[in-house]
DNA sequence: GAAAAAATCAAACAGATGTTTAAATTACAT
DNA sequence: ATGTAATTTAAACATCTGTTTGATTTTTTC
């Protein structure tokens, strides 16, 4: 039933990415559930059955849209990482860096999709906070070891900090950041207007500085 | 078609605290969409008709039931603020004293619902996260002043700050709150059981102590 | 240009969902 | 006890969902 992954795709994929793409948008907003596949189809011009032709089925589909978002943001955090490793040849990074490294990379890719700036934030959030089982499997799997290099930097740079401060505050750190992605278009009607929710940087900037002293608070004796 | 909710009710509720209580499990794991009428009634050992007798909709079942969880919780808040108020007598509180009065009523309402732990963790997140716009409104309807206290409070205790950065560190505190709370249960997993997630004051304090921390040096110039 | 493969399409299917109806039952006041 | 209101019940309704089918069109290959 599924079309086949075929490692040569030999005429363009237009219908495909732009099934992607609705998906991405549709379900930042609106959640796997509220995600139809009427609703992708339309948006994307094309037919209902023609989802099924390309991805197998809407979990599959979803699976293949999370995959294309999240693994790049990743791919780039073990970068910024080496970049870190490079610039202080040998010693052990700052907690700033290495929260840094978790991070930017998610603000760049903001950044970049300026036009729906809203979008990717609400994506990875949302990513998160789903019920469907699926999802959290594939977290489980993209995630899990990430963290654990994460986690080796920091007893680097902490040594004598116990274990379990180490998991608690890295826990607190990412959570915040799940959170403030999540919550981030509610800012500007909270503060009345005052902060500019759409000036990425500032939020990057101001959302490692937050962490990086939430951390180093919580793993003090 | 809905029954009237009329001053004096003359006989036992108790088809609809089940229904309330069966509401509030389900949506708590498996968000708004995925709860179905028909498996709250099955739970509540209820007829799938009567939840709409007691309630009108489905939408209507689960704002009466997050509006009787949410409440409590607000108005302790404000007994909170009252209570620091009280001891230190006119002069502007703390920060931690600020966050902690936003943080620790839920952290009190986690911990009495002791056999069900988990549940009004993920139900305090998930209500932030549901992409279902009624809900949303509810939160604006009932954080909108909320947030304001807060607001003047922080305002005393840090009078010499910016708008912008009060609001944005603010904003990052709760965010932070409502991630911790959304990813709580990812804890034991993420440390490979390092960390026990059910020692819910211990959890209270190490994220008090967090945003606290966070809170303060973003402020900083 | 003809055969084969890939992609699109309209239509239908099967199941689940929120909701409504109208009858039956229970609880309560007089 | 009786009549009335409140509640529960089984059944049906209309709609929406993901998915499948089989024919049709488009693209690629030779």
């Amino acid at each position: 039933m599924t079309r086949q992954q075929s490692p040569a795709s030999h005429r363009s994929e237009k219908t495909r990415i732009r099934l992607l793409k609705s998906t991405e948008s549709i379900f930042a907003s609106l959640g796997f559930g509220g995600l139809t596949m009427r609703e992708v189809a339309n948006r994307s011009q094309a037919n209902l059955a023609s989802a099924h032709y390309h991805f197998g089925s809407k979990e599959a589909m979803v699976l293949e849209m999370l995959k294309t978002r999240v693994q790049p943001i990743n791919r780039r955090r073990m970068e910024c990482l080496e970049e870190a490793r490079c610039l202080s040849d040998g010693n052990p990074l700052t907690t700033r860096q290495i929260l840094r490294a978790l991070i930017l990379p998610i603000g760049e890719e903001i950044a970049k999709s300026a036009h729906t700036r809203q979008t990717l934030a609400q994506l990875v959030a949302r990513s998160f906070t789903e019920p469907a089982r699926f999802i959290e499997r594939m977290h489980r799997k993209f995630f899990g070891e990430l963290c654990e290099i994460f986690m080796d930097e920091l007893r680097k740079t902490h040594p004598m900090v116990k274990e379990e401060d180490l998991y608690w505050n890295l826990h607190l750190a990412i959570s915040s950041m799940l959170g403030a992605l999540a919550q981030h278009r509610r800012l500007r009607e909270f503060s009345k207007g005052t902060c500019d929710e759409d000036d990425t940087c500032d939020m990057i900037e101001r959302l490692i500085t937050f962490v990086t002293h939430g951390f180093e608070a919580g793993i003090a004796k």
